[in-house]
This record gives structure tokens, C-alpha cells and sequence, in this order.
DNA sequence: CAGCATCCCGATTGATACTG
DNA sequence: CAGTATCAATCGGGATGCTG
């Protein structure tokens, strides 16, 4: 451990590929994008990840001054990880990543979605033309946690937390309602399948999936 | 080799990771954003990466549709490897990962450069409003690769290929050109060095540096 | 239980030698 | 030149143990 193995690329991509580029380290960040979490809530949210790597991955993230150490409020009394305002600054990056790969041919939408994975999929793929005079509040209840949706002004405002006056909650996994609002699955059926569930006006989901759209696939020819 | 593995994440940015997370992928990609290249251009343009890797990475880009092999035009009749257009669209990674990192204070900005990652800078960091009424024209030899830069209307296009009428033709090994453009080293301390050479007009290479802006470095306080 | 540290094993990487 | 083959070193994944 003495020495970090390292691209020794004066290239700000190769320099950021040592920051960032090991295994897990950016879906570590991507899960953190929203605001702090627990180290076990990361594991949930990341399934697959073995917890000597993501303890690995915080220690280094925080080495590079990416993540931070966040004490919770008085009640809790437990520790967070948090990003920094500069690993903060990756959203961007991780968007791009996002849209360029829900082209590929081989993306499987059928797997696991982490409920921050499903937020910033709206922010990446909402599109303001599809959104003028379109007013909407939700609130999404994705594996116990809570989310504010405000689209307004051709603006999408999606972060934790509750909504005011939502005309919609919205209760379901994540993969749930991403097949619905992205994979065309007929809320109906969703709901009558139990797997996504309404509270307030049905027909607002619709207006929801109306301001998201997808990049197209990729032609095999390529 | 019969399962590759995978992140198994519906989220684009996970599946983003599976075709190009792989250790260089990403940088085998970046180096031929500027047009096709050998096998043996990659391994120079790439210093650390083995042999093998190399093979390895470029056939799973092919298999994922993001490379593909070209055979050159007559004369050479030799083989490289090109972006698809879907993996040219990677560009926008590439740079939203190398503007996040030149912000970091581990960065090392002596280190080896390659002639692609140079001319890449340039589009990153390229800043329109230093370039207003700004006209000017540059032929840049990079270790034998042959460049045009052309700045006006506020933009910036830089590619391989030799420019028409350029007012000056700078010659220089990439982590040289960028101690000047990038690093603030007088331009007279680099020529006297030899590390430098302009014919044409010495004033543009200061133009050239003008329009080029490097977010602040990240405060170590965070 | 949260937050790691340890151990083992298979997979990946890296350095080098080799071949058409 | 353009890879392939080989082998040692490292890394990742999974199970488990330890410490509050």
C-alpha cells in the first residue's frame, strides 16, 4: 500500500481516473449525491459491493478530499458520509455517464435501481421542451425513503425530502416506476400488480413520464 | 471468461462502468477521439499500459460497438482502431472528468502528456468570453503529429490535420507547450530552453494562452 | 448493528518473452 | 508491427471475526 498504483497522466481525465476510476468509486459518489449517508445504507444500496472495498473506496474518497466524515444531529449520534463540495462537483460527470450509456443495446433496465439512481435519473433525463407550462409536484416514497419532485417553470426540481401539497405520492421501488415512467409499462398494470402505488391523482404520473425522454438506442450497425 | 462481471446496476452511470470502467478503458478511448490510430500509436500515447491490456481493452470496446477496426487507405494497408459514433459521443465524459480533476491538488501537471490529451485541452478548457474579437490561427507539431487550431467567432475548433495560413507553427513535446499555455512558464524561458520552437509570429502563442482558462484549484479546506 | 480488519481464493493487471 | 503466451503481483469478492 505504500505506493497507489496511478496513471501518471498530467491529462485531467487520467488524473481523475486515479481519483475516481478504481472499482465501485464512483457509484460510491453517486450514492452520495443527494446528501449524506450511512455506511450501511450504501451496502443496501449498493448490492454487490463486499465491505472491505467500500471501506476501502470511503477512505481513499476522503484521502482525495471527495468524501467527508459527517457527525448526524444530536438524536443519532451516528457518523455519514458526506461529498465534499468539489465531489460534489462529479454529478456532472456521472450524468454524462448516464446518458451516454442508456444507448447501449446491451443496458439491461430490468436490474437492481438504487432510489438515487432513480432521482438523478430524472434530473438527467428531463427535458425542459417537454416541460413548458407544465406545473407538477410529487412526492416519491422509494424503499422508505422520501422525495420531493417540483416541476415547474421548465425547470425539474428533484432532491430528499418531503413535498408540500403534492397532487401525487408516489410508493414503490425504484425499478417500479422506472419501468413505468421510462420503459412505457402502463401505470394500470403497475398498480394493479401492486408494484407502484398512487395517492392523489393518478393521471399526474403521466405528465411525469411526458417531460423524460430517453436518447435513442443505438443501431446495431452502430 | 465465459461471465464478464458486471455492476448488474440498472442506472446508466452503472452500466456506463461496465463497458468502460474497465483500468484504461477510458484512456484507450480518449486517445482516439481525435480519429483512428494503430495498435502501436496507443501503446506509445499510453506509457504503463501492458501489451496485453491493451489487446484485451480494445476487444471489448469492439464487442460493446464503442470501437471498431478501420483498415487504412491504400498505401499503408494496415489496421487501427476507431470510435464508433456512439463511442465518439464519449467526449463529453471525457472532458466533464478532466475540467473536475484539474481542480484537485494531488494533480500533477509535469507528468507525461499525450498529443491527443493536449489538443483535448484545449477544447475543455477553452473559455468563449476570453475569445471575443479574438482570430487566430495555429499549426501545432506535437511529437510528429501534425495539428490545426483555428480560434474565431468566439470558438475554438482544434483537429488533426495541417492548418492553411497559420500565423504561427509551434513545435514542441505536449507537456512542454502546456508549461506555457496552462502553467503560466514564460514563453522566452521555454524557447531559450529548446523545449519550444515558433515560427511565425512568437506574440500569438500569449493569444493562444489568453483564451484558455484552469478552474481554481480546490481549497484544501474543502 | 455499524464499521471496519483478516483471511482466502479467483480474477485482473503488469512485465516480459515470444511468435506470425 | 501487432499482437499472443506466460507468470508473478495485485486487486476484488465473499465469508468471518472483532470491537465499540
Amino acid at each position: 500500500m505504500a505506493t497507489k498504483r496511478s496513471y501518471n497522466d498530467a491529462c485531467g481525465t487520467g488524473h481523475a481516473l486515479d481519483l475516481v476510476g478504481e472499482r465501485w468509486a464512483l457509484l460510491v459518489v453517486r450514492e452520495l449525491l443527494l446528501g449524506p449517508k450511512r455506511y450501511g445504507q450504501l451496502r443496501t444500496d449498493l448490492p454487490g459491493i463486499s465491505t472491505n472495498v467500500l471501506a476501502q473506496r470511503l477512505t481513499e474518497l476522503e484521502a482525495s478530499g471527495i468524501v467527508r466524515k459527517h457527525r448526524l444531529p444530536a438524536p443519532t449520534a451516528a457518523e455519514a458520509y458526506e461529498l465534499t463540495d468539489w465531489g460534489l462537483e462529479l454529478e456532472p460527470v456521472v450524468r454524462a455517464l448516464g446518458r451516454w450509456a442508456v444507448r447501449s443495446p446491451a443496458h439491461d433496465r430490468t436490474a437492481h435501481l438504487s432510489p438515487t439512481s432513480f432521482i438523478l435519473s430524472l434530473r438527467t433525463n428531463f427535458d425542459p421542451d417537454l416541460a413548458r407550462g407544465v406545473h407538477a409536484r410529487y412526492e416519491l416514497h422509494l424503499n422508505d425513503e422520501v422525495f420531493q419532485v417540483l416541476i415547474a417553470d421548465g425547470t425539474l426540481h428533484a432532491a430528499r425530502g418531503h413535498q408540500q401539497q403534492p397532487e401525487a405520492v408516489i410508493t414503490a421501488r425504484p425499478s417500479a416506476l422506472a419501468g413505468v415512467v421510462y420503459g412505457g409499462r402502463p401505470l394500470a398494470d403497475a398498480v394493479a400488480a401492486g408494484d407502484v402505488r398512487v395517492e392523489g391523482d393518478p393521471g399526474s404520473v403521466a405528465r411525469l413520464a411526458a417531460v423524460l425522454s430517453l436518447p435513442p438506442l443505438v443501431t446495431p450497425a452502430g
